[in-house]
DNA sequence: TCGAGAATTGTTTTT
DNA sequence: CAATTCTCGA
């Protein structure tokens, strides 16, 4: 039994609880992976479970790829036969096999952000729906947090309440009818069809049901409600479920993440045991004091205090700079200074949003030091990636029509948007797919001879490919695309560095595809290939092994574990966002908070926070207050360069605005506070610091009691109530969507309609 | 049809 | 300051 001898007494009884729903709050760094690779390895080897039987769910496929590994050291028998996956893999897996009975294809496409963009596009011309009023990505996001909640577009047009409401619905619709022509799913969609395909089907759940009598989910915190539902659904006939999460880490809550999944998680299984880990084996003492003095602001959360029986170690260190270019150019010069004790592999700058990174990777670039970025452009985003993959969707026959529509005239054929449009017009009035539109082109009204003419020399390239596809391996097909529709061609005779590049991200391709598994015409093994491509995320690409600093977001940060963290950007506005201070309501703020306790726990050994006092964001210059999540933390436990943060005074510049850049208080569209030349906040130190906030008043409001006003992300609703409060107006409104919310008027930034 | 240059507009966070 | 969209001339 020495699988149990390297756990504490929590972590054993977490493993050896193998029967029933169990809930284990496992703080940060608290050895939850332990304890899932452990509890796996258990069940193999001393229940005798046959690995076949046990899921896991992981939040990325790296964690995945590294939990198998794990339980496959583990135990002596085959643990990699133990099913680890990501919800959407594991959907996707499940799909495949029963897609016909949902009215897809096993063929079907999944459609990533871009693609779903895309067919917005289209959405919205076919609807003729003025664009300006409804922004795709808007829409993009009213339409995913329907389906997180089971909404149909019938429901939903049932609730509406007004004209709008009715028109999105019309959208959501009319999405979903065009997703269906094209066999494709977006990523919601691909939870809500595994859990329609359970209920619908009872016997198809039940053959999974005995597929999977044990269980595991991971980063429970972040799962939503339709995940929620899919893994009730599985557990339902065993009732062997155990999820692992912690409540002070969900920071997805803008992806439909429901924290009330780990807070209610009894209710739904009230025999369920709760198992709480609470020591954290990762982070020094002091970084630890810091991440529980700032969470501690947080209210609604499950009762835990972390605490390790390390030493104090290095102090955190809060560092303020005067532009954010000095910023990241302290940090990159103190990472290159402390190298004797931090190889570059063991550090990591983290930040809020994707933006910041830019500086980052230009002090890199500048000293020489080695760096892997992670987020932004995902590999397999890229332009010329998704190119070649729309020729493989196109050549295995998919009926994708915006795979075809985006490679119709890559590279260049003279085949113009105007006729993209006679073609989709005619295929649209046919009833026919839009490829099949192209093979009888010449019978098209408005298509002369000539443009007809490259449709065919277009229709002769897909033909030739569909001709060799049944004897060629997956990567001999990504050659054959490359060469026969002249892309790569076209990309030599640019000869520039940027075509350079896309060339040899499409070699990177080849080199993915010929590691897949596969004999030679087998278009499952290339629907899988297409499949895994289109779920990849960005951190999947990180390699632990690589000796350089990592640069990402917070929340790419998730999981990870580094002996160094630099924290950048502590600034009101950027971090805790602006639209978390502005939407008024506390519970945005406190997802913020979670996201910095995220970072902070990051850190094995060393701390550091800094912030910037002036930064350019939009091309303008914005100038920020410090942080609040630092000000909650105690001064003492901060080290600041010797003096005491609190202590500097700071010059404030002239026009110095909270929150956002000079452009909008130009812009008039409401009264604004600070008018150039009136500083806010005075300038002492005292008030740059916000001990006393001084916001100005709004002394009038445009709309009244009765007004029906708009809000930016809670909708429509009608005035209720105005107070008069200390030191702003408190105006309560009923949202028709949201119900009943009190908000500060300085914030809120109602607009009267 | 297509490219160059102008104009506009935008901010979280991601499977 | 981008990145994307728009506009216009060839």
């Amino acid at each position: 039994m020495q699988l149990l001898e390297t756990l504490n007494d929590k972590q054993r009884e977490a493993v050896e609880t193998t029967e029933g729903a169990v809930l284990i709050l496992a703080g940060a760094g608290s050895g939850k992976t332990r304890v899932l690779t452990h509890r796996a390895a258990y069940l193999i080897s001393e229940k005798g479970v046959d690995p076949w039987n046990i899921l896991a769910i992981t939040f990325t496929n790296k964690a995945a790829g590294e939990m198998k590994e794990r339980i496959d050291r583990l135990c002596e028998e085959d643990g990699g036969k133990v099913w680890v996956a990501t919800f959407h893999a594991t959907c996707g897996r499940i799909l495949r096999r029963h897609a016909e009975l949902l009215g897809y294809t096993s063929n079907y496409t999944i459609y990533d952000t871009d693609d779903t963009k895309a067919l917005m596009k289209r959405v919205l011309k076919t609807l003729d729906v003025d664009n300006k009023m409804y922004p795709e990505r808007m829409l993009l996001s009213v339409i995913s947090s329907a389906k997180n909640s089971f909404e149909t577009p019938d429901d939903m047009y049932k609730q509406a309440g007004d004209y709008r409401g009715r028109k999105i619905a019309e959208v959501y619709e009319e999405y979903q009818k065009q997703l269906r022509a094209n066999d494709a799913m977006d990523f919601d969609d691909m939870l809500l069809n595994t859990v329609e395909l359970f209920t619908r089907f009872p016997e198809v759940l039940l053959s999974w049901q005995e597929r999977f009598r044990y269980i595991m989910v991971d980063e429970y915190q972040d799962t939503n409600t339709v995940q929620f539902e899919f893994v009730r659904l599985l557990a339902s006939k065993y009732g062997n479920l155990c999820v692992v999460g912690d409540d002070d880490q969900s920071i997805y809550k803008f992806r439909g993440a429901d924290i009330r999944n780990i807070l209610e998680f009894e209710q739904y299984f009230p025999k369920a045991r709760v198992i709480k880990l609470e020591q954290n084996y990762r982070s020094s003492s002091n970084i630890l004091n810091t991440a529980n003095a700032v969470i501690k602001h947080n209210r609604g959360r499950k009762a835990k205090t972390l605490w390790t029986d390390k030493g104090g170690g290095d102090p955190v260190e809060y560092r303020e700079y005067s532009t954010a270019y000095d910023e990241a150019e302290g940090i990159v010069m103190d990472i290159k200074a402390n190298l004797r004790r931090f190889a570059y592999g063991d550090c990591a700058v983290l930040y809020r949003t994707n933006a910041q990174s830019r500086l980052f990777e230009e002090k890199c670039v500048l000293y020489s030091i080695p760096y892997k970025l992670v987020g932004g452009v995902n590999f397999y985003q890229r332009r010329e990636i998704k190119d070649i993959i729309a020729y493989l969707k196109t050549v295995v026959g998919a009926k994708d029509d915006l795979s075809v529509q985006r490679i119709i005239n890559v590279p260049r054929r003279g085949i113009g948007q105007t006729t993209v449009t006679r073609l989709a017009d005619y295929a649209a009035s046919e009833g026919i797919d839009f490829y099949e539109a192209l093979t009888c082109a010449d019978r098209i009204s408005g298509i002369n001879s000539g443009t007809a003419a490259k449709i065919a020399g277009f229709v002769s390239v897909i033909e030739g490919l569909r001709e060799v596809r049944g004897s060629l391996s997956i990567k001999e097909l990504v050659e054959a695309v490359c060469e026969k529709s002249g892309y790569i061609k076209e990309l030599r005779e640019e000869k520039t560095i940027e075509a350079e590049s896309r060339i040899e991200n499409i070699e990177e391709l080849i080199n993915k595809a010929a590691e897949f598994p596969d004999e030679p015409g087998d278009m499952t093994a290339l629907s899988q290939f297409l499949e895994e491509v289109a779920l990849v995320a960005d951190v999947d690409t990180l390699d632990d092994d690589e000796n350089r600093v990592v640069l990402m977001t917070m929340h790419g940060a998730k999981g990870l574990e580094v002996p160094r963290v630099d924290l950048a950007g502590m600034e009101e506005g950027l971090f805790p966002g602006y639209m978390s201070i502005s939407s008024g309501d506390e519970s945005d703020i406190e997802e913020e908070r979670r996201l910095c306790y995220v970072g902070i726990t990051r850190a094995k050994e060393k701390l550091t926070l800094s912030a910037a006092r002036e930064r350019m964001v939009n091309g303008e210059t914005r100038f920020s207050q410090v942080s609040r999540f630092i000000k909650e933390i105690p001064e003492e436990m901060l080290e600041t360069e010797g003096k005491s943060p609190r202590a500097k005074s700071p010059v404030l510049p002239e026009y110095a605005k909270y929150g956002m850049g000079a452009r909008a208080s130009g812009s008039a569209a409401e009264p604004r506070n600070a008018r150039p030349g009136s500083v806010i906040g005075s300038g002492s130190a005292a008030a740059y610091l916000g001990k006393t906030l001084e916001t100005g008043r709004l002394t009038k409001l445009s709309y009244g009691v009765g007004d029906r006003v708009r809000h930016i992300k809670f909708g429509e609703g009608t005035v209720a109530a105005i107070e008069d409060g200390k030191r702003d107006f408190e105006v309560t409104v009923d949202f028709d969507r949201v119900g009943s919310k009190k908000l500060f008027a300085s914030f809120a930034k109602l607009e009267k309609i």
